[in-house]
DNA sequence: TAGATTGTTAATCGATTAACAATC
DNA sequence: TAGATTGTTAATCGATTAACAATC
């Protein structure tokens, strides 16, 4: 029974999320079990791949059953260190940044963009969405004292190495990279690079060569 | 010599705009050559990767000199269909859609986003970026009849699949899904699902599980 | 020539898929 | 019991890594 939840497959863990949310669902509608074919079947996965996922938990499922909602939540939870709360700083709040900031989606999560950071001296001091702007300067001695160990990154690309390292200083421990720059950091600072572009390039490329259906 | 550009692996798609945005920063300094190697040291990658990558555009580097800028970015260009300007239609203009009409970056990969579209009635008819916003009432009829090929799906989770729906009925081949639900179209329209909660998951996995490194 | 760089072929690794056994 | 569901083990597939040959 491996239940050693430190070392997961990263295509489990993106997964992670999609099942958390309908489990939630079914906690929500006092369901007490779900069996990994009906996920698989909602979720468009593979309904091995769910199960193995699952049992990446540790948690035990009963044949006929399913596995138990709330044990399971709990345990996806865990795995993803959302089960305490989190304290973010947002660095750029432009665009996206701001965008990022109004989200209160990533409340369920457990993570809260309590700080932001901006170097345009027209925004510091002025408050979105309830939290004050305060200048990049500070950004190292602000998130040191603080003990902030995730930051958002929505700079220009120019500024991007430039305030990872002010994170890096301050000891941050995981940068959400939002910018178009792969960042140079320590080994024991993680970097999520969420880049838009490779994205878009994917499905570009997949319009761009399988033909419409009338075509030849 | 493989030059089927038409079923690349996935993640060298992810790689080709890192590769692309580097070429064109050679080509402004006027570098007629770059080297894999080179190319690979400063984005981080391993080299024989990069080499690999390249090698699947069907350009053909020269020993000692490297691959030609200018055929080699054409030739990453085109896999990905940023040769030709792309109409896309932005569909929900909340915090992340109005954040996302205001990139103005996606100009640099030939795609402009020349609609919008929000339920909210109070939205409709004013403009942001430049860009009048239309009712989604008016999605399917707008998106045939100016044959768009691509949208931007950035509407509350609960709005997803109706939207998704009149998006395909409407003609488009790609949906960019912002959302966080798993959307159900047919095989022939492409979804790229950009699930900002599984880049957190893994952020938040990887900082919960690797212990600081004063921790014992 | 010598050496840097591209190109190719084989080995490894990780994740998915498939087949089947175990259990309530 | 029968059957739905979990759990395990082996096979396949794709991408990365490693080793080496070819070329200007």
């Amino acid at each position: 029974m491996k239940t050693d939840v430190s070392n997961l497959p990263l295509p489990t863990i993106r997964r992670f999320p999609i099942y958390l949310r309908r489990i939630q669902d079914c906690i929500a509608r006092e369901e007490a079990f779900i069996s990994g074919a009906i996920l698989a079947d909602v979720l468009g996965l593979d309904h091995v791949v769910v199960r193995k996922d699952l049992a990446m938990t540790g948690v035990v499922g009963t044949p006929r059953l399913g596995f138990p909602t709330k044990e399971l939540a709990a345990a996806i939870t865990k795995a993803l260190g959302w089960d305490s709360p989190t304290q973010a700083a947002l660095v750029g709040v432009g665009h996206l940044g701001g965008a990022l900031l109004g989200h209160k989606g990533f409340l369920d999560h457990n993570l809260e963009i309590s700080l932001a950071f901006d170097a345009n001296p027209d925004l510091v001091g002025t408050q979105q969405h309830g939290v004050t702007i305060l200048p990049v300067a500070d950004l190292e001695t602000v998130v040191r004292r603080l003990h902030i160990i995730l930051a958002i990154l929505t700079v220009p690309n120019a500024a991007a190495q430039t305030c990872a390292d002010k994170l890096v200083a301050g000891g941050v421990r995981g940068i959400w990279n939002f910018t178009g720059v792969s960042l140079n950091v320590p080994a024991t600072v993680k970097v999520q690079h969420e880049d838009l572009v490779s994205g878009l390039a994917v499905l570009s490329h997949m319009i761009a060569t399988n033909p419409p259906p009338d075509a030849p």
